[in-house]
DNA sequence: GTGATTTTTTAACATATGTAAAAAAATACA
DNA sequence: TGTATTTTTTTACATATGTTAAAAAATCAC
């Protein structure tokens, strides 16, 4: 549970007061390699942070799966479409590995942020942060082709590469897994 | 000047020791069409609201030029990938008609934040919203294709349709202007 | 280890989009 | 109004990617 508020302070310092009351909420979840975290259309209520596993985030569409993003341990993430606004879920959010989650539910998240002007500070800078990455690769689907988008997941995320099939790779990349499969033969 | 005063307060209420900080640091600039607002590789200090007029941000990569934004008047804008970590902007911001700003500085933005707890949880949802934009043009960008993506620019934004020129668009979509063209002619 | 299941690759063909160049249309301005 | 400039469309061709189906390879369960 400790590593949550380690993650935290690393982007903004928390008072100690926070941290304790953030511990003395903190819950905890296991799932299951398979295991929906989070139903479409189901209300995300949860800031989760990433103990152990590997989850993606995705959703169908056009008969076709789309993933907007893994979340490998040790990383904070919640479902942003349905967190905000409190509105049912567009995306899917399942376990990809025996996952362990610590989380803090909604309204303690804004109780917090109420109560502590140091968390309100470490929320603006955590979303702040999302946001830039979210930024990052809407420019790498503007400006880059199949082929280079590969190359730089492979780049980013070599780490990762061992533990998401090659199916889930094309979802995420926005191609079909046979045009992954063109590229991969291409070099 | 009050016009950025009622958009904060829109999306989340300030007190009113706040509202008179942020009146009395308000800067004002005017631009005429084709002025640069932001130079690529200059950090940007600044939370800009459009008052009156239309702004592009965009940047130039492999001899094509690609646009992430554009911001009409009633808006709020930052340089993100810049003001975040206030390093050198990617992105270059200019306007496409004569334009009026206000503004507040990079340090009195984070001495805001700093000293009204009101103000932060302003920029935390100001921020997530942006994240949330941010979000919608990514999943747009995997999952649909320049037609649909076309409809959509069209259905979404009506109202600016006839101030921005369909290279801009096509810019803004990823897709060459011949593509575009192409798109146009089909229906 | 062996057979079943899942994942990945290959092949063949259709469509979408890029590039280059030129034509046409719209706009600016003297 | 007429000319220059800019914007938009069209044409022709090349490449990238989607779809379907089948083959090959890897993994799983017993």
């Amino acid at each position: 549970m400790a590593d949550f508020i380690h993650y935290c302070n690393s982007i903004s310092p928390l008072s100690k007061e926070v941290m304790n009351e953030i511990l003395s909420k903190l819950k905890s979840r296991t799932f299951v390699k398979g295991d929906l975290i989070n139903k479409q259309g189901q209300v995300c209520r949860d800031l989760f942070f990433i103990e152990k596993g590997l989850v993606k985030h995705f959703y169908h569409s056009k008969n076709r799966v789309f993933i907007l993003r893994f979340f490998p341990e040790n990383n904070l993430f919640t479902i942003l479409d349905s967190y905000i606004n409190q509105t049912p879920a567009e995306f899917i959010t399942i376990a990809l590995e025996d996952t362990t989650l610590t989380y803090l539910e909604y309204n303690e998240v804004e109780e917090l942020c109420r109560n502590h002007h140091s968390f309100e500070t470490f929320m603006r800078k955590y979303i702040s942060f999302a946001a830039f990455n979210i930024l990052k690769r809407n420019k790498e689907m503007l400006e880059d082709d199949a082929t280079e988008r590969y190359n730089g997941f492979v780049k980013e995320n070599s780490h990762l590469l061992q533990r998401i099939s090659l199916g889930d790779i094309a979802s995420y990349l926005g191609i079909s897994q046979v045009s992954l499969s063109r590229i991969r033969a291409k070099k």
